[in-house]
Parts: structure tokens; sequence; C-alpha cells
DNA sequence: CTATGTGAACAACTTCACAGCC
DNA sequence: GGCTGTGAAGTTGTTCACATAG
């Protein structure tokens, strides 16, 4: 069970997925800063722009290494460098898109892929009507033909937004033709052998949680005053997300 | 640390935001299985078919109550029905989508929400060739009259999908008309008072999360037998999302 | 004898608080 | 003095394992 993972040469292994997902953020507002002219800034200043705890960015970075100055802060080009190199936005990854419905295609769209490191090469419908059409200048092929795509293009990484229905159909070709990374937004559950990574996404369940929030403060009008509940909002000056 | 949060009547007051989160996956299921005709599942059977581990549907289901049977099961129907009556499908959420581009539109089209006892009742976004035009049945408003139009339909919950620059902006002008809830997909950081519920979607997250997966297994091509990594798909016989 | 419900162990992530360096 | 880097404490979420009810 417990993996190990044996001790490699240097360090850089173990970043946490959170870590990971925040990064992006970070990258996105020192881009900002130096666009600015900014030279240096301080995890406070960053923190507060990035909208999270500057403990935790700070910690984020000491994943990465140690590219401050105490007393001083952090140096916006060397450190817009070194997280850039370590999320991959070095290397391009080829994405498939497999249905082009409404989600499929806003996903298609969606510019904040292209601006870290990701591209679309192929999308993939078997609506003989979506067939032929193009999407950011990428054509929409026959889904029949996914096999020779995945091989022609090379993907690794696959993005399902197909219906419930076809999914895990599509998700077992995907890995049959050596997909190895598959995020799934398609509303079920899909299974994979255990070599493969997946990951889900649901569009409606942040949705879940604000309306639960919602009623539970709604059911009691009392305690209501600073902050009724948790997680929803519970960062020092109300800045979140 | 008990958390106090004196005891009123029955419990039914804290359950976790992850919790909440699956609920609706488990709902989903149960729907198709009453529609099946089955009538009793085990929570191995729920857990497997939702993905999870049965420990911890178990553990998600305790929070709303004991409803099922030991030695048997649950009853799909009853089941259903308190799940349904807990996660407020009792009511129906008005919602707002501020900002109709392709992300905008893929989330008034989306399904999900409907499903879930979400219900678009204004969809706003400034550019006059996309005033008047309508989405799903709902015609799309003139971003300024966003007070007016949050006072008649009295939304308590707001979509953003404007770009970054714009949703600032936006984000204040709902706080100011009462909203309090609000879905973040614009790609920056929101500051809200505290009394508000602010959450947000990074739809490129759970791709950077993966490409950083795909990069650590091609820099070890080593010991990638089994499942090199966690988080990404450590379920039992391989099944995730 | 089966499958739930749950305390307790475990694991992941966040925040605190302060030592250490500039 | 100011700000980073990080051990330690705190919090949240997951999994285990077993007593308990049917």
């Amino acid at each position: 069970m417990v993996s190990v993972r044996a001790d490699r040469p240097i360090a850089e292994k173990g970043i946490p997925d959170a870590t990971i997902a925040r990064l992006p953020v970070y990258l996105r507002t020192l881009n900002v800063m130096a666009d600015d002219g900014v030279a240096t800034i301080s995890s406070g200043e960053l923190a507060d722009a990035a909208g999270v705890n500057p403990a935790q960015l700070r910690k984020d970075l000491s994943y990465l290494g140690t590219y401050g100055t105490r007393g001083v802060g952090y140096d916006v080009r060397y450190l817009r460098f070194q997280i850039g190199s370590q999320i991959g936005s070095a290397q391009e990854w080829p994405v498939v898109i497999v249905g082009l419905g409404n989600l499929g295609t806003a996903l298609a769209n969606y510019s904040g892929f292209g601006s870290r490191g990701f591209k679309i090469v192929a999308l993939l419908d078997p609506k003989p009507d979506l067939i032929g059409r193009t999407v950011v200048g990428v054509p929409i092929s026959d889904l029949a033909d996914l096999e020779q795509i995945v091989e022609r293009t090379e993907v690794r990484i696959a993005i399902i937004a197909t219906p419930a229905a076809g999914a895990q159909e599509v998700c077992d070709r995907l890995v049959a033709c050596g997909v190895r990374s598959i995020l799934n937004f398609a509303p079920t559950a899909l299974s994979v052998p255990p070599e493969v990574n997946l990951r889900k996404v649901d569009l409606g369940q942040e949705l879940q949680i604000l309306a639960y929030h919602e009623q539970q403060q709604m059911a009691d009008p009392l305690e209501s005053g600073p902050n009724a509940d948790g997680t929803g909002s519970v960062h020092p000056h109300g800045v979140t997300a």
C-alpha cells in the first residue's frame, strides 16, 4: 500500500497537488507584475494579489526551492521563470477533447488552457453535422477515428466532455491506445486501470456547496453576525478565490 | 475542538463541504437504480457505482441520519428522498450568470444545474450584440441593468463568467445589491466582505495536476509499475471519478 | 452472519509563529 | 528591522476496523 517511492538524488519529487493547482495562479499574478515593471515582491503582496494566505504562498514556493531573499522578497522575473519551468510551461502538452457539445466547445475555446502550456491538437465527436467544423482552428474529427488520431498526434492527455452514456466507452478506447491522463467532465464515474491518471470536474459541485451554506444561513438567522460558517469564506479580511 | 455551535433540536447542522459535494453524485446514481427497479442497495454497490470508497459513502450518509438497515442496506427510494431533501432539491435556487462568452454560455446550457435544483433566471452581458439573444429560453440583459434585475428576480446566487478584468466590478455590484453567494469562473482573485460566500472554479487546475503527474512519470520511467503516485487514481480496483 | 454506523487512526492540507538571514 | 523559510500545531477530510443491529 504505502507506495514508498524511495528517496532519489535531489528533492523535487513530492509537490502536493494543492500546491500545483495554485502555482499557475501565482504565475499569472507575476506576469501582471512584471508587465507593470515591478522588480521585487514580498510574500504578503503576492499572496494578496493571488488571494491566498502569505504563509501558504511561502510554503508553496518552498517546495520549489529557495528563491526568495530574506528581508527583501522575491525577484519577480526570476520567480516567474522558476515557477514556469516547474509546471512544465517549459513543454507544450498536446490535448484532445472528446465531445463537442456546449461544454466541450467552451473548453476548446477556453483561452486559459493555451496560456498554461496546453495545446488542443484534436477534437472528436460522433455527430455528422459537427464533423468537419472547426473550433479555434482545429477541425472536429469523427469519433470513429479516435485511435488513429491519438496515434498520429501522440496526445497523452484527454478531456472527456461527452454525455454520461458514452463516457466509459470513450475512456476505454483512450486508455487502449495509450492515453495515460484523463480529465472527466461527464457526470458519471469512470473506471480505469491503476496506471492511468483520472481526475473529475463537476461543474455543479461548487454551486451545490454555495447553496448548502445559503440554506444553512437562512435556517439560522441568528449567529449570522460576522461569519456564520467556515469554509465558504474564512479568510482574514474576506479575500478569497 | 468540538466546534460547539450549541445543539439545536435535531442534528442536521454540520455536514462537511466534501460530503455536500458528493451527495448529488449519490443522488444521480440512486435515480438510475430506481429507474432500473432496484429496491435495495448496499453501501458497497452504491459506492462502486459512484466511484468512492464504501466507508466514505457510509460516513457521508451518516451525516444525514440513520437511513440504512444493518445487514440489509439502503432502501433506494427512501434514501433518494432523504438526500434530495437535504441538498435543497426541495427548493429551487434562482441563479444569475454574468458574462456570456463561451464559458458563460456553456454554463447556461449546462443541464446539470437544472437537475440539481438550480434555475437560471437571468443572464447579463455588456456586449450590445449579445443583449436580447436568448439562451435556454432566458434573454440576455444589459449588464447595466444588473441592480434592477437582481432585485426583481431575487437571486441570491450569482455566477461570474466574465473576463478577469471586469470581474471585481461585477462582484462589487452584486454584493452591493444583496447577493450573498458568488461562484467565480473568472481567472482572477476576487475580494468580498466576510458575510459573502465566495467560491472559485479554475478549469485549468485539474488539467495542470494531470500534466504535473504526467511529467513526473516521464521523469522516472522506473517504479511506474502498479501505481506510481497517489491522488490521481488510488482507488481499490482503479475506479475513480 | 451480513452490512450499517462510527470512534479512532491516518493522511492531506493550512495556518501559526518564530528562528535565521539579509 | 523586515521578510523568508519551515517546524509544529491546527484543521479538514479519508480510511480502517469493529461493535452493533437486524
